[in-house]
DNA sequence: GAAATTGATGCTCATGGCGCATCAATAGCG
DNA sequence: CGCTATTGATGCGCCATGAGCATCAATTTC
């Protein structure tokens, strides 16, 4: 049969004697002083006799107890020094790569970095600003952590936890005649010169497909590499564009408005990881404060779109 | 901040690692596959990362599990080793010494001697048949663990643990003619040639003090040493005697029988330790069986008579 | 002798740990 | 490739445990 002693015994025994009092000792490990009582006697039990000769107003170790204290004091310094280390292991030198999307990298990950850091500042991030398909295949090659990305959910080698809903908006200039309007309809962009990004783009081929299920056709007159291009056209009066609402300006723009578009297009942007890898400790701890973070602030009904393969 | 763990949560690790299996380890710790599962996942949470990679069909260990392995062997073969030392130190080889008085030495220690035997086989016992008053002495000096006695409810120096109340009865031949009645008064005993115990004698202080409150005189014809003596007389009809209910003869016995005398005399019968003083853990396990068989068969309410030093 | 302080204990309540039921995933086999 | 058996994880309910509060008895100091 073996001895199933807690830490906090251990603690508590050494504690006291340390401190010769009983409530010292509580307030040193912050707990009760009836608590600590029952520590000792605790371990007292687990031990097999006395360890300590007290009276309300005297405290000394008995025999047995001068004869643990060696033990106690070895053991709880190899488990404080030894799981300390690997604790530090787990974090200290550590890096976290992410596979984002330029619009979430923006977007998600300045305030959690910053929080990240604030309890551990000696993991260094690297950040792999990429396509959304690029970014899947990093994390599927296992070259990042993991990846915030708004592809994923129907893949079987990732994982997917939704983080937001985020929907695609209309942009144009302050004096276009779509600007008059609070919200617009797909139909409304037929007279207008569209501005997009390639066909190959993740974003494209999500729009395109959701636009396809609503019968919409759209008339695209310029394709651009990148989206922050899109908005330079618009700005330049080329014509308008249809846009992430993340990849548009946030807040008040001088010469850009936005428009929500009926009926509504979301993407789902949400965090792909490897599946059946656990993260290293760092990169689960910052994915756990990222959810943390943003889990509060989903903007619909938190989907879970993770589906085995058939 | 310091790391709580649980000996319970080292030995689950070291089991699954042991074993490449949750329910295979759960098995050799007699817990169940889920209670295993969260142990695991709660010391995972400790050390800040995975120790363990699995899929439902194969567990191995992670480099951070890898790296806490001998951690752990080194911290639970330490404590196994030192805590099993302590409470072999506790048993193996002790010895426990009583000072009893001699009615209290035949009637309480067979039975819990058998008992405490099926426990700590290696204990042994050292019973020291002694007077009252040498008892007490040999409790105050150190020279027993404790002790059974009459005596020492109003010593300062010592603990007293009632254990029952026994009575002084009278002991005559069957053909006494007192041996007619069912109860007698100390009155009745007027007549009647007495046989006693020497007047130094513990119980006979006891009993003439009592007498005394009671006014009433006692007319001792023949003094003795000990009291089984006093049965010898006795039956011998030489006389009667007047002596605690323990020192008479329990069950049947053909020549002699007992009366209750009215009004009713007593004795304190309880354990006796010396103060401030924590016995040795055999000694206090003996201690606590000899309360635990005893006190249910307290004859009376069980009386607090330690009182505190004036 | 009184007062202050301490360790132990009774009590209550919230929490934690366990087992059961169940699910999803995995591996083996036909 | 589909089916089956088995496994680790999780939800849930229940019960035991551990904590704090109130209090007591004992100790020490003044």
């Amino acid at each position: 049969m073996s001895i199933n002693f807690e830490a906090l015994d251990l603690r508590a025994f050494l504690a006291v004697a340390e401190a010769g009092s009983f409530r010292a000792a509580a307030d040193a490990l912050a707990l009760s002083q009836p608590a600590l009582s029952r520590r000792i006697q605790r371990l007292e039990g687990l031990v097999g006799g006395p360890l300590l000769e007290r009276t309300t107003r005297r405290v000394a170790l008995t025999a047995l107890g001068r004869e643990l204290m060696p033990l106690v004091r070895r053991l709880l310094d190899e488990a404080d020094s030894g799981l300390f280390g690997l604790r530090g292991a787990a974090g200290r030198g550590a890096r976290v790569t992410l596979a984002c999307v330029p619009t979430a990298a923006f977007y998600f990950l300045p305030a959690v970095i910053a929080r990240f850091t604030e309890q551990l500042p000696e993991v260094r991030f690297r950040i792999l600003d990429l396509s959304a398909t690029e970014g899947l295949d990093a994390v599927s090659r296992g070259e990042a952590d993991f990846g915030i990305n708004f592809l994923g959910a129907s893949d079987a080698a990732v994982s997917f936890d939704p983080l937001l809903e985020d929907p695609f908006v209309l942009a144009c200039r302050r004096d276009h005649p779509l600007a008059a309007q609070a919200r617009v309809d797909w139909a409304d962009l037929q007279p207008y010169r569209l501005v997009t990004v390639g066909r190959e783009s993740g974003n494209r081929i999500l729009l395109e497909t959701a636009l396809a299920r609503e019968n919409v056709r759209m008339r695209w007159f310029y394709e651009v590499t990148h989206l922050s291009t899109s908005l330079g056209l618009v700005e330049a009066g080329l014509g308008v564009s249809v846009l992430p609402r993340l990849a548009t300006p946030q807040g008040e723009h001088p010469i850009i408005v936005t428009r929500p578009i009926t009926p509504r297009v979301t993407r789902t942007i949400g965090i792909v990881a490897r599946r059946g890898r656990p993260l290293a400790p760092a990169a689960q701890r910052f994915r756990e404060l990222l959810i943390e973070t943003w889990a509060d602030k989903v903007l619909a009904d938190k989907v879970s779109v993770d589906r085995p393969r058939p």
